[in-house]
DNA sequence: TATATACCCGACTAAAATAGTCAAGTTTTT
DNA sequence: AAAAACTTGACTATTTTAGTCGGGTATATA
């Protein structure tokens, strides 16, 4: 009941952008040396969030990448979604006619799973990246 | 996010124990047929189940399993935590003084996970194994 | 224009977790 | 006695995870 790493570090690679943000674009090695992700899997990280629209890049010297919302407008979901990280606690295929234990009528436990992943879901997106931000103390 | 098949089994077996409950305790086998569950897999899971006092068994001829609790009583996140599946969506040990990261202080996304957590436990804990029943259309 | 910096991208891999199975019991009812 | 059903630990194939590696390309600045 856990999210993968790359969601966790894109979470906090982003807050991180979201603190030291400025007009100059962030470099990865900074995010890197300050939250101690390595480097070589922040590159994997932002490459998907780059083409989920979540950051852009410059490129060359002085480059890095750059929110494309403000973290106000950011949804963490978004994020999530970016790092092919579903919330989906139900043990069947969405859409598919078969049910999680093979059968052709929809399990006993399919509506309760449905409320979860709903319950869970809301939560990521009534969340923006700047609520991170909020009541934190010497925490960077 | 998803939770493993050993609670999400275990959440469907009692469900079929609970609309199928009588005085008699229930037989693996029959859950077995009725859910389309290995019967191995389920006596591993309710062994589970019987150490965490979730059901309890009856041995021999006519024997199987009883719910110790009415399914109005019995909470999911109860059964959850017998299987070891901690609502756990934070990355850092709990009790650790080390972040997630390997520094000395909290991350900076720390907080966060710890609503997220909240959250969810929040949802199993006003869950009762009862609350799949109701609404439910021929789907056994 | 050379060069250092930083993004770009696919492929690869070791380790851990998962989803089971198997074997060899014990207990109790009929 | 025999059959049904619980008990338990160990074992394993598959999949997922959490990264690393190698070899690029673009661009600012000296
Ligand atoms: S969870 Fe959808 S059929 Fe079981
Ligand atoms: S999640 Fe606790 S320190 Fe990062």
């Amino acid at each position: 009941m856990k999210l993968n790493t790359k969601s966790r570090y894109a979470v906090m690679a982003l807050a991180d952008m979201a603190v030291f943000s400025s007009d100059d674009a962030v470099s990865l090695r900074d995010i890197s040396l300050r939250q101690g992700i390595s480097l070589l899997y922040l590159e994997q990280i932002f490459l998907k969030l780059k083409k989920n629209n979540i950051v852009k890049s410059v490129r060359g010297i002085n480059g890095g990448y750059i929110l494309v919302k403000s973290p106000k407008e950011l949804k963490i979901l978004d994020i999530l979604l970016a790092l092919d990280q579903k919330v989906k606690t139900i043990g069947c295929k969405k859409n598919s006619k078969k049910s999680c234990n093979g059968k052709s009528t929809k399990c006993i436990t399919h509506n309760f799973w449905d409320e979860l992943d709903i319950h869970i879901n809301s939560f990521f997106e009534s969340k923006k990246l700047s609520d991170l931000l909020k009541n934190r103390e010497a925490r960077i």
